[in-house]
DNA sequence: ATCATAAAGGATAAAATTATCCTTTATTAT
DNA sequence: ATAATAAAGGATAATTTTATCCTTTATGAT
């Protein structure tokens, strides 16, 4: 469903508001070890989203990666978009060469169902809220064990 | 959401089930052109359907894939679960080693709806059902322009 | 000003996925 | 029996994805 590129990237950006929450930026390194990343590759990812203004980021001494009211509105679709593309959205499921009702392909209807949940799973809580789940214990980033 | 494989795989077990439907056999070749798949790879996938008895298979002349009887209880998510496994159906969308709701990652909850989605999806319609759009012109298998 | 810190960026490298080619085995037609 | 056909299987290659390492740039602390 999410390239394993795109977990990081949706674990990185919850982890992030997170320590937003309480006023904390924090480096690439944290952020992979507590998403149980690579630090070197989640850096990459990291690049991507500051680009697509997902997440903000500070170089040097007390820098690091935060987010501020200039990110309010993104949302996990943002991300999904900003590393995976489009294609989960509304390209074919099957692979054809474009995703149309005219010659459609045989999954065609059935998937707007689908992407219908999707676009609710990514959209219907904020960032913000993920972040104060993962806060609370409720849901967890990670799984050591 | 599925492999590159498995979206060759779907669109060979339709055509199969297509022909079957008219009484041929189809080889491995005619398959691969008819999905636009690589036809030496489409013919690796077809193994792997054989041995999974989601198709079936004769060798010689007059040989080829087909379907039967023995094949009509089969459906698009026993291609998915022969080419991509269960990850899609029961692996933790964000790539934790284990989906459990104790300790749940972010997307746990809402994902069981888009699940059933998916799931819905691949088994509202028989593949001979979906051959049979793709007979009348409804559906298609291929885009080529 | 100088140094330490951390992100950004570039260059590889490893691993997984996708793809090709060639040989072997089974089956049919002649 | 022999030749032709087509799937099965093995070996290898190309491509994409994932991962690592090192240098450069920006920023803050001293
Ligand atoms: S999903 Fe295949 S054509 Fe739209
Ligand atoms: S989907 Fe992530 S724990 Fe279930």
């Amino acid at each position: 469903m999410f390239s394993k590129t795109c977990q990081y990237a949706i674990k990185a950006v919850i982890y992030i508001h997170k320590q937003s929450l309480v006023g904390k930026k924090v480096g690439a390194k944290e952020i992979g070890q507590e998403i149980d990343a690579p630090d070197a590759f989640t850096a990459k990812i990291l690049q991507i989203l500051v680009r697509q203004q997902v997440v903000g980021s500070f170089k040097g001494p007390t820098g690091g990666f935060f987010v501020d009211k200039s990110h309010e509105s993104k949302t996990l679709k943002d991300v999904v978009m900003a590393i995976d593309g489009d294609g989960l959205f509304h390209g074919c499921s099957l692979g054809l060469k474009q995703c149309s009702e005219v010659n459609p392909c045989p999954l065609h209807f059935e998937i707007s169902n689908v992407r219908t949940k999707i676009i609710h799973m990514l959209t219907v809580k904020s960032l913000k809220q993920l972040a104060e789940e993962v806060g609370d214990g409720t849901t967890v980033l990670a799984r050591f064990a």
